[in-house]
DNA sequence: ACAGAAAGTGAACGATCGTGCTCTTTCTGG
DNA sequence: CCAGAAAGAGCACGATCGTTCACTTTCTGT
């Protein structure tokens, strides 16, 4: 049972390319089949139904995100340091690692958003961990630490812009939003540090 | 033809929200013939294709996008009143306009941002226009004007916090999030107003 | 009020959807 | 190396997709 293995991953990957593109809906067996060079029936192997694949994809999705921009950032000393390190990989999860498709989850979250269900339950419960994760992390930016509603509005203001960096690229043709939002980001960074306390 | 015109709104209106939820490729004809009480045959008298319907959706929202958010701030002085107009507007569009379904502009943009073709040219340059409206009001906002990449990006911060307001709201759940992107915004005018010039 | 146009229905089409079935090929543990 | 299991192909199914067409109902200009 190791080839099995190699190739459901294959589907995943190929389905989530897909996903992030067209969305998840959008995406039939028949085209991850083509794509990744298989009959339709022989998806049937390794997912017992297109549920199960999507609900899959939304998982692979979710823990690679938390490889590629949560895990290295945690080498990282814990303040400014790791958020600029979280804030860097995140960059790159959207820019470099889906270049051609565009971040999947943001694609997921604007599909899943009003429609009940285990994918959107998964996609929420990860993205709030992440979440909360980065609000202690910005709490950790000053002495004395920051609120949790200040720290919170940090977060809202990074996610912000890692969003608004996808339309300005994406949609926008915008060649300057990466720079716009790592500027932005570093001057959050810059008024949050060195606010006073409340 | 007086009749012929009114149904022909109802059901872009009808298309239009379901597409805001689901996406536009994945509402079929059948959903809009339900929702707005027709057979799906009906619909062919008022658009010659599903292509046409969706382009007719896409036009729709971006004018009344236009209608209200953009138009009412027009009556303010140029500057920071005009802004906070139209920002207000904005968040009035997302959070009440489109309350149960979510922005369609953030749906669409999403789905049609790699997918070529006229609905995604037609978003692509009323968000243009409407991107370039708004950073020249960036740029009276001081004396002496923004540069015009200082505007830009102010403006993207702008968008940033609407994009991130939606997704905090709609995904996580996030009571606080039109709060926190008033307050984002409201800072970014103070810090944007009060700069030096380069 | 009446004729012609517009609006709307219902059935049917070919294509594609997700899924189950049987059958063959390929792998893998002992 | 061989038997049993896993991986995959091919076909067929009912449902739904977008679209067309012939037909009926409803509106509207004169």
């Amino acid at each position: 049972m190791r080839k099995g293995e190699a190739t459901r991953g294959r589907i995943i990957d190929c389905a989530a390319r897909l996903a992030a593109v067209r969305g998840l809906t959008a995406v039939s067996l028949g085209d991850v089949a083509d794509a990744v060079g298989l009959s339709k029936s022989g998806l049937f192997k390794h997912f017992e139904s297109k549920d199960a694949m999507q609900m899959a994809v939304v998982e692979a999705v979710m823990e690679r995100f938390g490889e590629i921009v949560w895990k290295p950032a945690e080498t990282h000393p814990p303040g400014r340091g790791r958020l600029e390190a979280v804030f860097e990989h995140w960059l790159h999860w959207c820019e470099n690692e889906w270049a051609e498709s565009g971040c999947p989850i943001m694609q997921l979250t604007t599909e899943l958003d009003d429609q009940p269900g285990p994918p959107r339950e998964y996609l929420h419960m990860g993205l709030g961990m992440f979440r909360a994760a980065v609000i202690r992390e910005f709490q950790a930016l000053r002495d004395p630490p920051l609120t949790e509603a200040e720290a919170k509005a940090a977060y809202f203001q990074m996610r912000s812009f890692i969003l608004g960096l996808s339309e300005a690229r994406r949609m926008m043709g915008d060649g300057d939003a990466e720079r716009s939002a790592r500027a932005a980001f570093e001057a959050l960074l810059d008024r949050t540090a060195r606010s006073a306390a409340a």
